[in-house]
DNA sequence: AAGTCGTGCAACCGCAAGAAA
DNA sequence: CTTTCTTGCGGTTGCACGACT
């Protein structure tokens, strides 16, 4: 497997395109179409590799592409998928289509990470940052700074942000092949049965009444194949002491001191019972931990106090 | 008016995966 | 099976520009 060299020859052009250029790579394109970038310089007249012709395409010159501010909800779903999968802005691209993964990063280094710090998040983990930790990252001082002071309102707007979108949203995952099995994600609100909410708290009421999860699987393909789209996402958040539910073999068990409602734990249950594939379930295992686990955390950051 | 600093964004780089030869 | 080529991804850099002093 080789590295792509033109970049590295003397003689291509670099820097900021100019407006001619990229009128002769936007005629060339809807000419000819896109592929084989390689030779589409010299075709297109352009004193560019290969690579920078394509990458100008992709996150500029395509018809496609929205640009300008980062709407509220576009905000908020880059959030959730980033606790969800983290640094993965092609996926995370995919669920804003008209959004390049070059400017979701963009937007994410420049405004998200900064603001989750100034929230007391982990913009890795989105964990509360330690208080050590926190004054590393800029934030925190022996007294209340303003920052922390106003993150009870940062948390209850984004609290009832939260729940509204959580009503609506549904969030597909998908690998990158098309021929790959499709893990589906939704976001259901979900009640808790009455004798059990009594040994949760409020906090934790709000944070896992919001959010269950569903399963799906496409089993019409090859069951190997689909664990990969799974573990290949280097999941976050994958080692903690908090388990909402866990796979055991074919069927999902409890195992924490939080509470699921029992109409969601029964479809989880259900979607999964039918797996076979030892990978699958472990996969599920690290998704299903990760995710919830992730959520919970951005969550609790937010939660009024 | 000039200099400094911070921010946002386009573009580059290196690496890896998968397809093709 | 190995090598080469192409595409795609994520991290990082550096420039332009506006705000501030």
């Amino acid at each position: 497997m080789g590295r792509m060299p033109c970049c590295e020859k003397v003689g291509f052009k670099k820097g900021p395109w100019t407006p001619e250029e990229d009128n002769k790579l936007l005629v060339y394109v809807e000419k000819h179409g896109h592929g084989n970038w390689r030779s589409v310089p010299a075709k297109a007249g352009l004193e560019r590799c290969g690579k920078s012709c394509r990458l100008r395409w992709i996150n500029y010159l395509k018809p496609d592409i929205k640009r300008g501010n980062f709407s509220s909800e576009e905000d908020h779903t880059i959030i959730q998928l980033h606790a969800l999968l983290g640094n993965k802005w092609s996926i995370i691209a995919a669920h804003l289509p008209q959004r390049t993964d070059n400017e979701i990063k963009n937007y994410w280094n420049t405004n998200v990470k900064k603001r989750l710090i100034r929230m007391g998040l982990d913009p890795l983990t989105h964990k509360p940052i330690k208080r050590n930790n926190f004054e590393d990252y800029g934030g925190g001082h022996h007294e209340q700074s303003k920052d922390t002071m106003n993150m009870d309102h940062v948390a209850q707007w984004e609290n009832a942000r939260l729940e509204a979108e959580a009503r609506g949203s549904m969030l597909q995952v998908e690998s990158h092949s098309s021929h790959h099995p499709q893990l589906m994600l939704s976001k259901i609100p979900t009640q808790l049965s009455p004798s059990s909410s009594d040994s949760l708290s409020i906090k934790h009421n709000t944070v896992y009444n919001m959010y269950d999860l569903i399963l799906a699987t496409n089993h019409d393909l090859p069951s190997p194949v689909s664990s990969f789209s799974v573990t290949s996402w280097k999941l976050p958040l994958v080692s903690t002491n908090i388990k909402l539910f866990t796979v055991t073999g074919t069927s999902l068990s409890s195992e924490s001191d939080f509470n699921v409602s029992e109409t969601s734990f029964q479809m989880i249950e259900d979607r999964v019972s039918n797996l076979q594939d030892d990978d699958i379930t472990m996969a599920v295992e690290a998704f299903t931990t990760a995710r919830c686990e992730s959520l919970q955390e951005l969550l609790r950051g937010w939660v009024p106090h």
